[in-house]
DNA sequence: GATGAATGAGGCTTCATTCAT
DNA sequence: TATGAATGAAGCCTCATTCAT
């Protein structure tokens, strides 16, 4: 819980290469996002420190807060990018055409490798976004509804009418939420067990939700084409 | 009518109810613990202030730190608590007697019926204690072993050999942590769609992974006896 | 700087040995300050705790309070009780019929064998008691003027008229304060070089201030009858 | 508590003159460590509250702490600085050639002279760093060591084998010490005898040291060149 | 008389945030 | 524009002191 950060022993003050300027804001604006991410990563929202921000990305505070605001609004900027970032991973996965199944577990793998590959992304929205009470509700919300919906999507069968759909996408909430669940879970579990490769995980992620124990117990296995 | 305040007599400030005094060692330890617990819930660990506990639980800093020891011991004993709750609940539900799908499925009812009646304490065990990183690793893992091994008992058929079973044990456990996932997750829901009962919750969660998705959607169902 | 009294461990409730009661207030009252004189002497003023106080002279802390009073005053109890002690044996060690280099160096034997045998009584004097700021000054003063004066009769002639010997008294503090002052330095360097018996250290002074380091380089030196 | 402070520096009581700002990184040290030992000085280590001396240094007590880190680091420093600039008044103040009661008399000067100029570092060089327990110990060691290496060259002839001269120094460390004693005690008696000048002190303290009171009292008495 | 239980007050420390250059 | 310097505000923790039994 200490970090060795000590301003006494810290660099001269006549740094020898300075800190490269006039970059665009786009870039900028880039570079404090992923310093943010890895941080809040790190050490958790209240931990992470903007002075420890603001080294790993290698800009002063306050041109942190001239780009994206307050530590609490920087946060939010996090989550909505990473949030995007892997939606966007696993929509692209997918593809409406094929059956449920294959679909799902198209969907599982894309997960799964997002999970294995940007582990900090992940942590944030999984681990820290979710604890920190009232300030991130609004967008905890907005990223979960989103997350049920691609996944309400990839369980449901594209036919029948419109209404019957919209009928089905409701029921469908609560399996969605519990696919996610699972999900989020078995990265947990992952993690410490990473001898485990992420098709491995996602196949039994996928026997678990398609066939069920009850199939598994008597030696039934769902399998890729 | 007795009480009529007249307003010319100035009451004192507020203590309407003087905080009662002289209490027994482990009265004042429940209050303080079932306070942290409540506020540890609400804000999370960091942004709980041991002001708000102390005032939540109506005693003095203080005697928290007297009985309890520091914030982070208080929060050490609040995880430990509740997990013990946590898990005899469950155990308390199920028998070893019965058949592995009622077994699961009763357990799976008693989790959704605990989570449902002690919020806070669910919170802090599954969010909260999860995210604060190193200082509370051991105590985490202690709860989150016995955790699995409830689980992946209940997943287990209590026949075969001793090897048997402990290979078993083994492959359970990714089930097992998504089983667990799976619940947490459908709780998160279930918080913002509480027309749903626990019954409801459970059946649902037990369809999934005792039929799988590959029965629902033709129509089969699983059903208590 | 800590210490390692963890309330929550120690002993159940039911004390098995009841603390003695009723004695006699005198006896209480010498309890209390030997135990004060031991910690404030381990850790000094400030950083005693009461709390440490009552443990260790085995009275519940309100009885300290009821028999003298605050910390503050208990502070100036002991310094005024071990000063009385140490200018007493000093005092008892010397005779005003002998020649003054011998009353000098039995002063100085005394001394040193006091410091050695009452080594907290002795640094509670010496450390702490100088360094607690104003609220002591009144009693240190006190305690400085005498032994000031009765350094300054030992090293007095008792012969000449009153007035001689008010105008040398007056003279000689500043060699007292110089000699009482050498004294506690050489304990301080005893304390790290204990090989030492109290006869050489006052032997070692009294050649010091008797002889002079002008007479010591030529070889001569100060040896008792 | 009010601001006994120095007359000569003080400042206009209305703030008309804005705590001036963005001074480089050493002038603010210096002007901490001047507060610092002032407090120190003035209360001691426990009774100095960090905030005291943020408003004597007319600093915010967050640079105090990036600066010179915490309050145990702070009186270190204190400690440091004072004594070297001590130990460099008075080797600055003696000639390795001249003859012993010379070089003596002129170190004993220097330091009197030092200790009245700079009561407030003297204080907290003798009086608080000595009580303070464990924490400091190595850094009084340091500094002890150095006073008394100083004080025994000082005393010792340069002259014979490397051998003798070491034998030499081993015997002079108590003496030495009775004489750092006797030096820091006289000055404490001078606080309270503003009267009397350097020079007259260190002229006693010489004839105490150097003729002893066997010769004093038979009038025979020191005297520079 | 004796004490376990209780607390007000205050100290050290940190950090998000903003000046002034 | 870019940043080193600066601080207000707040949090954790401890301790001398006193009730209420």
């Amino acid at each position: 819980m200490q970090d060795a950060r000590d301003p006494r022993t810290e660099s001269p003050p006549n740094r020898s290469k300075p800190r490269s300027r006039r970059l665009p804001r786009e870039v900028r604006e880039r570079q404090i996002l992923d310093a943010a991410v890895q941080v809040f990563a790190r050490h958790g929202y209240h931990e992470a420190a903007m002075d420890e921000i603001s080294e790993v990305a290698e800009i002063s505070k306050p041109m942190i807060y001239a780009y994206l605001g307050s530590k609490e609004e920087l946060f939010v900027a996090c989550i909505r990018r990473e949030a995007n970032r892997l939606i966007e991973s696993i929509s692209g996965a997918v593809d409406a055409d094929l059956p449920p199944d294959e679909q799902l577990w198209r969907g599982l793998r894309a997960f799964f490798e997002y999970a294995q590959q940007n582990r900090a992304s992940w942590t944030v929205l999984h681990r820290q976004a979710s604890t920190q009470g009232p300030p991130f509700a609004a967008e905890l919300s907005a990223w979960r509804r989103r997350a049920l919906d691609l996944v309400t999507t990839l369980l449901s069968r594209a036919d029948g009418t419109e209404e019957d759909r919209q009928v089905r996408h409701e029921q469908m909430q609560p399996f969605a939420a519990a696919l996610v669940g699972a999900g989020e879970s078995m990265v947990d579990w992952w993690i410490e067990h990473p001898e485990h490769t992420a098709d491995a995980l996602s196949m039994r992620l996928m026997n678990l939700v398609w066939m069920g124990f009850g199939d598994m117990v008597q030696g039934r296995r769902w399998k890729p084409d």
